[in-house]
DNA sequence: CGGTCAATTGAGCAAGATCAAACGTAGTGG
DNA sequence: CCACTACGTTTGATCTTGCTCAATTGACCG
């Protein structure tokens, strides 16, 4: 993805969005169609205030940003949008939240004036949250390319260091989802699949598992007792989805473990 | 802190360290003392492989790097360590461990060749968790500066974005130790203190809250169900430590409050 | 071949989820 | 301004899940 211009001439890609700006969001307030330097916003231990994405001294021009308004129960943006730009809150409230398919959601954060939001665009190109405004809020627009994008990107190792970190903070959130709303059987199940999986990426055996870690570190990293580790898998020999020996798990059933996740990951 | 030069001179600043490197990590084997340019380092599906690192057309020079050993069960480093370098595995396995008060451990993730590690020192300058060798293992570590380094520096504006998506991941982080080790009075008394200093960052109240979210969003944050969300207010307004009125809390003790969260989180 | 540590399995218990009902608050429209 | 409605909150009763305590078995190492 490329370098959004201050002034978008891109169609809404999300059917939710109807208009030149998305759903919710107004045209900006204090500043004109065309971008401000938005030197205004000097908000008190921000994170990131857009005053401190000028240039410093030799450095190139500074990003353009501008001031939107946002309603009370309105949507910043929404999973899937494609990224566009950084927002900084600069008054009211809102929450980031992950839609899982078992209609529960999970509030992966609540932000409040000076705090950044949309970061977690920044690699993959589009958001993997919702960021809904709690009240009437305020917030500041810096158009930003993505860490791909030819305009504005950092130089190459510093582009690989966003990617890691992106994918840090993706991997979390996963963890979260894991911690805050899968019950003890659906957690080991999905910590097999995960350990499957990645193995499977680096040319491993997918099916074929040499467990590194004991069960109380299973435990500790699911948020569950050893002794309840050891009775899932158990209960999934059982089932005949795994077969066990000590250290090592072979996996059976693939889709069967799938099953046992239920609705709330797909 | 600066860039550290590849031959380290600084005195070790852990008391578990005793030597030149880290404790259980040997001098590098393949490479030589001087870092090498370790254009071996081809891991598929990797993260951050240290070839990566090279510098692109019109880029900089190359970040040194160079190999290392860690054998089962010692440490690549450990939480307060001060910053040095980034590592990329390259064989063998990791768990990264935040140590807690009360004993037990919260394991943040395993990691295989292919993964990144040590990110998450990049702006506080000191690792916040331990990262502990599985087993036998190799990593490739990559020297490079902090966000505020002089070397090897990104532009000013990526600098504040690594520090926003930095403190994301320590938030995250953060969160994740809310919902795998804490109880759910625990998880609501910590809410609530998070919240208090937040506001109080920000120049509000501390201990006038206007609460801006549902139970059930707040129960969706900690990973509990809303009943039990304003049970453990009801509990904390029982004990005298708040006071509650609809959206509005005011918290008449936070030490009080402090003392619910327990010996698990200091 | 003990010794140590990890894993398994069982029994009882407590924390929190679930179901259900009553109550408060904010917002709407007459 | 008030009544009505919708929604959020509080509180209670019951039940399930997963934790705790305990004993046994199994793997690895000198």
């Amino acid at each position: 993805m490329d370098m959004i211009a201050p002034v978008r001439t891109d169609a809404p890609r999300d059917p939710r969005r109807d208009g030149f700006f998305p759903a919710g969001i107004t045209a900006p307030t204090a500043a004109s169609a065309s971008p401000s330097r938005c030197s205004i916003c000097k908000l008190r231990e921000a994170d990131l205030p857009c005053d401190l994405l000028r240039p410093g001294p030799g450095q190139r021009e500074a990003l353009p940003s501008t001031h939107w308004r946002v309603r009370q129960g309105e949507a910043l943006f929404r999973c899937g949008d494609a990224f566009s730009c950084l927002y900084t809150v600069r008054s009211g409230f809102f929450k980031t939240v992950m839609p899982v398919a078992s209609g529960r959601e999970l509030v992966t954060g609540f932000h409040m004036a000076g705090d950044l939001l949309g970061a977690d665009a920044l690699v993959a190109q589009s958001h993997v949250c919702d960021a809904i405004a709690l009240e009437e809020s305020q917030v500041c627009a810096s158009f930003i390319s993505g860490v791909d994008g030819p305009d504005h990107a950092p130089p190459l190792p510093y582009r690989q260091l966003f990617k890691a970190m992106s994918a840090q903070i993706s991997r979390q959130q996963g963890l979260m989802l894991v911690l805050g709303m899968l019950r003890a059987e659906e957690r080991v199940a999905a910590f097999l699949l995960g350990l499957s999986q990645r193995l499977g990426a680096r040319g491993y055996s997918p099916t074929h598992l040499k467990l590194r870690m004991t069960r109380r570190e299973i435990g500790c990293h699911l948020g569950l007792e050893l002794e309840t580790v050891s009775r899932m898998i158990s209960k999934f020999r059982e089932a005949g989805i795994v077969e066990t020996g000590y250290r090592r798990i072979q996996i059976l059933d693939l889709d069967g473990l799938r099953r046992f996740i239920g609705p709330t990951m797909a």
